[in-house]
RNA sequence: GUGGGUAUAGCGUAGCUGGUUAACGCGUCAGUUUGUGGCACUGAAGACCAUCGGUUCGAAUCCGAUUAUCCACC
């Protein structure tokens, strides 16, 4: 259950109870694809990152080790001995990512496993089969991101396979939710918004599946390649029709200046492989901007990674240690990095949710909504 | 000491029947990265081809000497 506590603009404050407990919004969730999060971070080391959040993939989770043995071993939140929520995607995005091997039709679509070359199918109700395996606390429909940039024409008819596959979805995790043996009985349903860059398509498609009562909405087809400006432009469209008492989840986004945008237009949730991923190649986010480690300018610089941050990374070690470890091809230099990076991500969220709860949040998107977009600078 | 081999970017190598801007890997430097098929990808800098001389219209490439280094033998 969704509780808006206060808003400054269109920007909201709220909270998401869960049978896995609460979780403040604006949030951050941390992409674990495979039931962990790349760069060698476990569990435990999340919850001293301030993680509220975890996000796994029905697709990859499918494939490898099988959601069956998953729910053997007691659901997900047993296996990774993770007791806060965890969002799974659906496997959508993969039908997108994974194009080379698809083919889409009414009943689903028919992948190749990029593992084995196995052909696999996946509709509506095997996503649901599969998430309600894996017991996640909240499962995402399946849809179909469109790419972008995609034809008006085709957009539509994709709109309307989504909202259509919504409707199985609900069903489908309606009976699943039913069943004795069910890992997780109060598993949360949330929808999921396309229409690529145009804006009627998004606010049709918007208008529609607010209808459906779902425990929450996303936004996703975004931050897909087309410029930053689109993406704020479609936001600014569809955020209006978005149900004022539900969570509003943009999927896959972004760079901290994104979030605070997003924030700025009325998102509560994120997720992004940024942080990890940039962190496994050397790049963090700091709270003055971004910084390169492997940048010959901190081969001797004795400060941490980022003055201004509390994480172990930052605690412990020096940007000229950091750099080494990169050069060396060390796996800890990943491990510290991702450590830093999902920490800042996860205070991000969290001074956004200080900044609304009193009334700042304009001087915080000020201050931060540029600065954290560029490199930072030398001193 | 004798015979033979090799000398090309920081390192390891290609090019050696002579012909326009000398190639590749690693390393270095910089950049990219948005519901993760990625410790990945893109780009850049860096060499008067050991030294000196010769042959030739033209030499990293052929010849000679010198120096360095490696191997074998004494």
């Amino acid at each position: 259950m969704f509780t808006l506590l206060k808003t400054e603009g269109l920007a909201r404050r709220g909270t998401l109870e869960t049978v896995h407990g609460t979780v403040q919004t604006p949030c951050f969730m941390n992409v674990g694809t495979a039931a962990a999060i790349k760069g060698g971070i476990s569990s435990p080391d999340l919850v001293d990152l301030k993680c509220q959040v975890e996000l796994c993939n029905t697709y990859h989770l499918h494939l490898r080790p099988g959601d069956q043995i998953v729910k053997k071993m007691g659901g997900l939140h047993k296996f990774m001995n993770w007791n806060r929520p965890i969002l799974t995607d659906s496997g959508g995005f993969q039908v997108f990512s994974l194009a080379k091997l698809r083919k889409i039709k009414e009943e689903g679509v028919y992948f190749q496993s990029h593992l084995d070359g196995r052909r696999i199918f996946m509709g509506p109700e095997e996503s649901m089969r599969i998430q309600s395996n894996l017991g996640s606390t909240i499962a995402m429909a399946f849809d179909e991101c469109v790419e972008n940039p995609a034809a008006y024409d085709y957009s539509a008819k994709s709109c309307a396979r989504t909202t259509r596959w919504l409707k199985r979805c609900i069903n489908a995790m309606e009976q699943l939710n039913a069943e004795p043996d069910c890992v997780n009985p109060h598993q949360m349903l949330f929808g999921i918004n396309q229409g690529c860059t145009f804006e009627k398509l998004r606010v049709e498609h918007m208008q529609e599946i607010a209808e459906l009562n779902l425990d929450g909405y996303a936004v996703g087809g975004l931050a897909v390649g087309e410029p930053t400006e689109d993406m704020y432009r479609v936001l600014d469209a569809v955020t209006p029709f978005m149900p004022k008492n539900k969570p509003r989840y943009l999927m896959g986004v972004g760079t901290p200046s994104n979030i605070i945008e997003a924030v700025a237009r009325g998102i509560d949730m994120f997720d992004c492989v940024m942080p990890s991923r940039n962190a496994r190649h050397g790049t963090v986010f700091t709270w003055q901007g971004i910084r390169h480690l492997k940048n010959q300018a901190y081969e001797t610089d004795p400060r941490p990674v980022d003055p201004e941050c509390g994480c172990p990374t930052c605690r412990n070690f020096s940007r000229a240690y950091v750099r080494h470890l990169f050069k060396a091809n060390e796996q800890l230099a990943g491990r510290l990095a991702v450590t830093h990076n999902l920490y800042f991500y996860n205070t991000l969220a969290e001074r956004i949710r200080e900044a609304i709860d009193t009334d700042t949040f304009a001087d915080f998107r000020a201050a931060y909504s540029e600065k954290l977009a560029q490199k930072a600078p030398e001193d």
